[in-house]
DNA sequence: CGGTTTTCTTGATCTAGAGCAAGGCGCCGC
DNA sequence: GCGGCGCCTTGCTCTAGATCAAGAAAACCG
């Protein structure tokens, strides 16, 4: 399993400017990637648009202080990577085994009408996960991630979560140890139940809901 | 001045389903809007985009419990209101006296790369918007704050706030009285002056840059 | 103008969540 | 199957910012 070659795990770090290697440029050719692999870094030149067909993908920036803002998750079937400029603003890695297609290309390859699509979808995510962080609790924050990341596996229970509680914290703005609690103050209260750190059955969903209104 | 009629600051609610009123579908006629006149609500149906000719704009939405979150501020020259969606998503108030236009219809008028444009611009400002709630500390993000307005009014000293600490603090994640404090803080420290509340004067911007990297 | 209202500032507490520390658990490699 | 390392949980303390409570300063309005 996974013995194949992952071209991008270790693989040089892109100057900017240079175009991006051949292989992801052929469309519906997936393109593996270990754990916390890079995908593409901020400041490289931007341009391809990739499509996750297993795996997941954060993607983030890096403040001062080491800080790390995750700006969102793609899952299974989910499209990203659209930028406005010719530059890269965040950083891509693949959260687990990934693998990835590259659906378009912004200067070609693509109708407006599908890049129209894409740049609404992450306007309305960066919109919602926004909303989020402004105002809200720690277990607001928590109820509405596991409703999203439910929702988007198709509400198969139990939910998988690909990614560590350092993630979440960098998702919501709030620490690991923030994040660990509310899980536990969620199963205390029977809303959930925890199968390992990273499966989560969400017993009363209902309950979640009423907390983000 | 501004004896003429503020058609939206008193019109009925706009029933969903309604197509909007045809005096805004008239291209480059202003409507002018009251402080505080309601432009459009969550829940109308969507269509038009608006372009500020003067005055100022809040895009916001309504929590559980009074909470209310500015997802953006649109300042002259600025466009705003395009969705994904049949559905308006946020409600939009002019904060003082107010000039719009209708730049488009999101059915025709427009073309595709228009809105592409405007989309990815939403984009751009949201995920940015995101950066800032997520991990930063009141003064990072009221510092954030004051050089993005400063920009977008071109640099003018001193810079003029159309919005009150009220907003300002329902933008940032923070109570007035936080909002408040730190402009004092600033205001001691000799980063910036204050004549009035509204009309700021950044005497050393670079500080300000520090803080937000 | 002068009075009223609203917005803003400042001070004094209080608290949600951060930070620090110490186990515990599970996962991975051997 | 076993050992070790990284991730997760839990408890304790601390602090940034919320909340509560007055005043001060603008903006508004007749």
């Amino acid at each position: 399993m996974y013995a194949g070659v992952f071209p991008a795990s270790n693989r040089s770090r892109q100057t900017p400017g240079t175009t991006a290697p051949s292989y992801l440029a052929r469309p519906r050719q997936i393109s593996l990637f270990s754990p916390d692999a890079e995908i593409y870094r901020q400041g490289d030149r931007s341009g391809l648009v990739y499509r996750v067909e297993f795996g997941a993908v954060r993607v983030y920036r890096l403040h001062a202080g080491g800080r790390r803002q995750v700006v969102s998750f793609h899952l299974a079937g989910e499209t990203f990577g659209l930028e406005a400029d010719r530059t890269r603003r965040f950083f891509a890695e693949a959260m687990v085994h990934s693998g990835l297609t590259v659906v378009g290309n912004a200067s070609a390859e693509t109708t407006s009408e599908d890049l129209l699509a894409l740049a609404l979808r992450q306007m309305i995510s960066a919109q919602e996960h926004l909303l989020v962080l402004g105002r809200q609790s720690a277990l607001e924050k928590l109820a509405a991630f596991l409703l999203d990341i439910a929702e988007r596996q198709g509400d198969l229970d139990p939910i998988d979560l690909p990614m560590t509680r350092i993630d979440i914290g960098d998702y919501l703005g709030l620490t690991i140890e923030t994040v660990s609690r509310s899980f536990s103050k969620f199963r205390d209260e029977g809303i959930l139940r925890l199968h390992g750190a990273r499966t989560v059955e969400l017993l009363k969903p209902d309950r979640l809901r009423l907390l983000c209104q």
